[in-house]
DNA sequence: TTGTAGGCGTTATCAG
DNA sequence: CTGATAACGCCTACAA
């Protein structure tokens, strides 16, 4: 095992000392141009590699973003990574991944881990227990320190920091009136047990765009599923029991086991129920029927959220100052598919 | 901004040197209890956390690894990254990720970053280019670096390591070995260009099947699909102009494509074609009908792949006794749903 | 019981 | 042009 080769190796091989062999090999030109290339063509023969560590020590600065997420076997998540890991990558940063697999002490304990040193900025994504529990003393406590945070999707008012989100309520809306358009007026819910921000966002554009287009909301039309575990009883009962013609979902999964079922009682899809669905992923584009669905353009917001974090990492700022934090909205389209009808002409 | 205190801001603060503190923080009874008390107090107060960085650069360890994977949109990849992601939290180890997107220079690029001290050891899979290309000399300097490296699911021959496979010919003999105990003779395969390693190996396990139960091999019942990008046209006539009562895919999207072609062309699943994938994802399990479905375990893949790594990094080893690397075999199995007809009695 | 000194690998400042 | 020194934050052998 050739351990890796500092300056000091070099400095010692070519009776020089340590600071000679750093300039030189940063091409100075307080070195003479000999002692330089020596030193450069040294270096080079024994593959010499700066020690990242150190120059981490050195410069305070670890070119390590940390990203803290709910869970990376999930579509959405995954593809935000992918933004994330894009845009650090081309700036030379690392990407430190940690799952908090929707747990608030998982991710109270990553942030810590990452907190001592190991990272220059955090990007995260709440977990579902510390949206249900409202406590972010662990994300102050790192804006305290000093440490940039962007929040994207999950995110919370009560911290301020800079955000990433779509325009979940609005994104809602637009697929209801889509839905409407085409001839709709009972139009369904599934969502999950609301404490999820983006859930509540998604619910009030619903509601609003039922109600901009004099169509009373009926509760008895919301099924609210439980966030982690699949409940085919109650999903069941609803689609035996409530009529309606068509499917707004929270998530691309509630939608292709409301298709499975709604078939198996011998409605038509998009005839009889017409279905939408948010998160574009693989389940949308290969259901049968293909699920229309709303994009969220996961990678857009990977990338924005990176380029915030990085921006602020780079240039000192002031984090007392509540107008230096933004909150971009990305925004969400839709997607037509098989599961709905196409809207009537000129809209 | 805080910034995070130091030994030195506790011994400034309290008048005492920093060994003392030091050693008071780790409860060294080389300290009388009085300082012990006074400074580990001091240190709760502000909230001292030791340096990473620093720590790092002392015991050369950063407890840091190193995850190189082609794409980090893709369930497989996703799945073993949430194995290596949690075993190596639970021993106190993050995780560093960079995607290669496939790419031979952006593998190079990533692993020369992180080889520089800023992991401990490196889990990867290679990419499709670095496969067809047969270049591992980024590898071979990895390890005579000596930095452990554990290679899963896209391994080679040329590189002697520690590896996790699963045992994909083996595998693709059983799943085709299902098709034919429930009845089926005509089997077609679809697979990917050659060049990746696991779908030569089920493409050897599919003809070992066939010729162990007297089968001929019809090269005109394989097709070969392009690795990235959908070649719709290539599917469609594969599916109008042969003729086969099942089909192996070495992935599911191939497979669900396949389904749907099938189904266009008034085919009845199973009972005129059966299915079978690789990749038990989200597509396999939602699919109409579901599909069924190779698991490869890659969350086991990703734990064991850890175990391995961790066990190297924290127990020297002799790296240049090759009896010293290990290969672990998880086995895949095959999880039956609708596509398949089920097996006659006793099989 | 406490402190000093040296080192991990690098860089910046200043002296020669 | 070159080198000595200090510093980043922590640890530890050894000295007092």
């Amino acid at each position: 095992m050739r351990k890796n080769i500092t300056l000091k190796d070099i400095a010692r091989e070519l009776e020089v000392s340590v600071s000679t062999v750093s300039k030189a090999l940063k091409n100075s030109n307080e070195i003479s141009r000999d002692t330089r290339e020596k030193i450069q063509a040294f270096a080079r023969l024994y593959n010499y590699k700066p020690n990242n560590i150190a120059i981490s020590l050195k410069n305070k600065r670890t070119k390590n973003i940390g990203v803290v997420i709910p869970d990376i076997v999930h579509h959405f998540f995954t593809t935000v990574f992918r933004g994330i890991e894009k845009y650090a990558n081309g700036k030379g940063y690392n990407v430190i991944v940690c799952v908090s697999d929707e747990s608030f002490d998982k991710e109270v304990i990553n942030m810590e881990m990452l907190a001592n040193g190991s990272i220059d900025g955090f990007i995260m994504a709440l977990s579902a227990e510390t949206q249900l529990r409202g406590d972010y003393a662990h994300l102050r406590q790192v804006a305290e320190q000093g440490i940039p945070l962007v929040l994207f999707d999950r995110v919370t008012e009560e911290v301020p920091c800079d955000k990433v989100v779509i325009n979940d309520e609005e994104a809602a809306m637009q697929a209801v009136e889509h839905l409407i358009r085409s001839g709709k007026r009972r139009i369904a819910l599934i969502t999950n047990e609301s404490y999820l921000h983006v859930s509540a966002m998604r619910e009030k554009g619903y509601r609003r765009a039922l109600k901009d287009h004099g169509i009373p909301f009926d509760d008895t039309l919301v099924l609210r599923l439980p966030y982690q575990f699949e409940e085919e009883e109650l999903s069941r009962q609803f689609f035996e029991t409530r009529k309606f013609d068509a499917v707004l979902s929270v998530n691309e999964i509630f939608a292709i086991r409301g298709m499975r079922l709604a078939r198996g009682q011998g409605y038509r899809i998009p005839e009889d129920i017409s279905f939408i669905g948010f998160t574009d992923g693989m389940l949308s584009r290969y259901s049968i029927p293909t699920l229309t669905s709303v994009a969220q353009h996961g990678e857009e917001m990977g990338a924005c959220a990176a380029r915030l974090l990085i921006g602020k990492v780079e240039h000192e700022y002031d984090e007392t100052d509540p107008g230096s934090y933004r909150t971009e909205v990305i925004r969400a389209s839709l997607i037509e598919r098989e599961s709905t009808l196409p809207g009537l002409p000129g809209s």
